[in-house]
DNA sequence: TGAGAGGGAA
DNA sequence: CTAGATCCCTCTCA
């Protein structure tokens, strides 16, 4: 198929392309183009997505063609294609692959290039330059295995980055199997993409793969690949997470659906510092640095055992000093997982180098359509200021508009009309600032959880609110992370933090397991009319809007 | 030995 | 581009 004024994409030679929201094959489009594409703008009529060598590399990494990349483009346009853009990805496309890293002995690597000119441009350039020991001729060159990380950073950042090839140490044994009927006595199997995603990420045998990341939504069952991946590798295995919640969560689902014990498994934390075949840390025991010696005493553990395989739970939120550490760990295998790959630092080139590249995704509206996450309608409203706020706003130094703007009292009414509405369901009420909440709380009469909250008292809400007699809560942040409320079906945004496009997906998360009756989940979001806010919004919705989610835009009449 | 408070870090 | 949550360490008290 070739262009069309029917299609809905308008591709320019600065690889950026545009999406006209409103064309019938819009759905099609924008389907067809995000695993190769990032959306950086999202107005209402007309989406501008980014094609970046980034997203064109992890696109490749995760099985993509460039002949597809280019044939999906030319489906989708609406008037032929710049010359210069099929041999730009073309070009971009190839990069990935031109230099190879081998394994020359246990101390050296072998760094190959394509062909001479490349050769010649990559050992000039003053990065990649550093770390090349000998030329061994025309185009391979000698590395220091201990620099195998910082070696691909380097050569990701020249442009070109490398085919790791070079494999991986073995790690201790470890029998391990998946149950086909969990402890508790559910019969279960891994749903078809994480059987895929496994696959995508290690076979037995197999030359590339053994590293890199897994993008699922949230409430696609990450935890799941995780667990069978340490089943196919069938060695000790180090998994990394962002919170004690979650390392329960692992320890709790490795009893429930593997054949290990409760020996076979152990925590590293402040807490217990016991370490077993499969060992669950957090990012930031590791990350603690000790103020005296100045070092990070618990980069230990990395060499407590002989791990074959390290998990990198939630990657987009690890830690400087964890992707130091793991440029030293190159020879161990490592597998990311993550509800997106993007990092509001900018650092999504260091997960490529260091932990690996994108090797499988599935789209959010593709697991809704199966039936694994619940569908959900967005909702923006957007809330006037009273006169006397707008003055106050107005006045206000640039860096306080935004918690104004914020925490517009306008939006209290909002939420108890919201809620007149949404009777009968079961709702969150999610914010930023504690004030707001406090008041929130008052006003709805529904009970409040923030970090303050005891974890008796947390666990005694949220098993209210599981059991129905607590028909909603108001959560602070701690609304964002890992909580196991299945039932909760509208939730209602009140404010949020700047432009985060991690804790809008988050949130929304909240939502998306699968109702019983199949109903749809409400997300609403409360922007303050003519402020910054609405910039802010903007960008948070970003990440949703690129996975096919769409904003109805309402308005609160100004009285 | 464990609980609880307080400080610091990212 | 600030406020809030978390988790680590250390110290104190029984």
């Amino acid at each position: 198929m070739t262009y069309s004024p029917e299609n809905a994409l308008i591709i320019q030679s600065d690889r950026s392309v545009l999406l006209e929201v409103h064309s019938p094959r819009a759905d099609a489009a924008r389907a067809a183009i995000s695993p190769f594409a990032e959306l950086v703008k999202s107005p209402e009529h007309i989406h501008t997505y980014q094609i970046s060598p980034l997203s064109i590399w992890n696109a490749r990494a995760a099985g993509m063609s460039i002949a597809e990349m280019i044939e999906v483009l030319q489906e989708h346009s609406k008037y032929p294609m710049p010359e210069t853009i099929s041999q730009e990805i073309e070009n971009l496309g190839n990069r990935y692959g031109l230099t190879t890293i081998e394994r020359g002995n246990d101390e050296i690597l072998l760094l190959t290039m394509a062909d001479l000119p490349l050769a010649e441009l990559l050992s000039r350039d003053r990065e990649v330059q550093k770390f090349l020991a000998d030329r061994q001729s025309g185009l391979v060159f000698t590395v220091k295995a201990a620099n195998r990380g910082v070696l691909k950073q380097a050569l990701l950042a020249a442009g070109y980055p490398a085919e790791d090839l070079a494999g991986y140490v073995d790690g201790e044994q470890l029998a391990v199997a998946l149950r086909s009927v969990s402890l508790a006595g559910q019969p279960f199997n891994l749903r078809h993409y994480q059987t895929a995603a496994v696959s995508a990420f290690y076979q037995a045998g197999m030359a590339r793969g053994g590293s890199g990341t897994i993008v699922l939504p949230c409430g696609a069952g990450k935890t799941m690949v995780g667990l069978a991946a340490i089943a196919a590798i069938q060695e000790n295995t180090l998994i990394l997470t962002s919170s004690l919640t979650s390392v329960r969560q692992w320890q709790r689902e490795i009893l429930d659906k593997t054949t290990l014990d409760a020996e076979s498994i152990a925590e590293y934390s402040g807490e217990t510092k016991a370490t077993a075949p499969i060992t669950l840390a957090t990012y930031q025991i590791l990350s603690y640095r000790s103020h005296k010696t100045d070092d990070f005493p618990h980069f230990k553990l990395f060499d407590a055992r002989a791990w074959g395989l390290i998990i990198y739970d939630e990657v987009h939120l690890l830690p400087a000093p964890i992707f130091r550490i793991t440029a030293q760990l190159q020879a161990r295998r490592r597998l990311g997982l993550t509800a997106t790959l993007i990092r509001e630092d900018g650092k999504e080139g260091d997960v490529f180098a260091l932990i690996g590249p994108k090797r499988y995704d599935v789209p959010w509206r593709e697991l809704e359509v199966e039936g694994f996450i619940a569908p959900a309608e967005c909702t923006e409203i957007r809330v006037p200021q009273a006169t006397d706020y707008q003055m106050q706003y107005a006045l206000a130094a640039r860096r306080h508009q935004f918690r104004i703007a914020a925490e517009n009292p306008g939006k209290y009414a909002v939420v108890l009309s919201l809620l007149k509405k949404e009777a009968g369901h079961r709702v969150l009420i999610i914010g930023e600032y504690l004030d707001q909440l406090k008041h929130l709380a008052e006003i709805t009469g529904l009970p409040m959880v923030t970090g303050k909250t005891s974890q008796s008292e947390r666990d005694r809400l949220y098993s209210g609110f599981r059991d129905g007699s607590i028909v909603g809560l108001v959560l602070s942040r701690v609304g964002n992370f890992a909580l196991d409320l299945p039932d909760a079906d509208v939730l209602i945004q009140v404010s949020g933090k700047y432009g985060s496009r991690q804790e809008e997906a988050q949130r929304l998360g909240r939502v998306l397991r699968p109702k019983s009756d199949g109903r749809s989940a409400q997300f609403y979001t409360l922007v303050s009319l003519r402020t910054c806010e609405e910039d802010f919004a903007r960008h948070r919705q970003l990440f949703l809007s690129e996975q096919g989610y769409r904003y109805h835009i309402e308005s609160v009449n100004e009285e």
